[in-house]
DNA sequence: ATACAATCTACAGCGACTGTAGGTTCAAGG
DNA sequence: CCTTGAACCTACAGTCGCTGTAGATTGTAT
């Protein structure tokens, strides 16, 4: 039995984000004490482990959801599993597709930007006239 | 003399969004019709493009509002601007290093996984437990 | 004159937290 | 036993960059 903050100290999580994935229903409500403070058991550690490390993965919380969903059913194929890990990869390759082709745009104006004043300069040159890019970009980085 | 819509069409933004932008003080208010609607000329065009573009190249709006403001005494010489993309790049590299960590954690869980079971799966194992994992992950990609 | 699309304002919601204000409780030291 | 002060409590606002909604009004084409 220990406090929220023992609790945040341990995994690495602020107070409030602990509170808040217990509103959002991520983290179960634990006991409280007489006084109306809340107290864990070893069970909760794990638990917020398991979203703190998915996190630091990138998967969402509705992500993490369907995974804590889907670890409460031991004797259920994990082809869903699977599934949600292989959707996190494809949307971090997706991400990071776009990322370079924002960083080859990027080093491009900064290399041909050799003006001394503001008026002659490459860059915003560039960002006024997208005709210059070579690129063309969907959505800003989601 | 355009509408909104217009202005919205031409540079493919919502027409919400150029509100936004004109409430955050990005775009300046427009000239308005005796019933109130927004009449905007070609310059708004130019700016709206800019901002556009220098957003698909994922610059903050922050970064955007101190290049238009860079951009507004040409005499200046263009070293700030220099160093607003030069950060803008940097902060691109790094992403991009933080998701490629992620990608191979993600492929490597994916990989060694070849249970049937949710109880044996290896993706859940993986998370459950930090250690089993190579990379020292920071906060969840930014 | 009428129909109807486009516009207007104001505000709520997204994701995933983070920070603040103002009050209460717990645990340790005297 | 009493005090101190850190940690806790709730409730709500703010972050970023939009997006969506509701309900009213305006502009334009027929």
């Amino acid at each position: 039995m220990f406090s929220i903050g023992t609790l945040g100290r341990r995994t690495g999580t602020k107070v409030q984000t602990i509170r808040y994935y217990e509103q959002i229903g991520l983290m179960p409500e634990p006991g409280r004490t007489d006084g109306g403070q809340r107290r864990y058991e070893d069970v909760a550690l794990d638990r917020l482990a398991f979203i703190r490390h998915a996190r630091e993965l990138g998967f969402s919380l509705g992500a993490i959801r369907e995974l804590l969903e889907l670890s409460d059913s031991p004797e259920r194929s994990c082809a869903q599993v699977d599934a949600v890990a292989q959707k996190q990869l494809s949307d971090v390759e997706a991400r990071i597709a776009r990322l370079e082709a924002l960083r080859g745009e990027l080093q491009r104006m900064i290399r041909e930007c050799n003006a001394d004043r503001v008026a002659d300069c490459r860059i915003l040159e560039v960002l006024r006239d997208h005709e210059k890019c070579l690129a063309d970009h969907g959505r800003p980085d989601a």
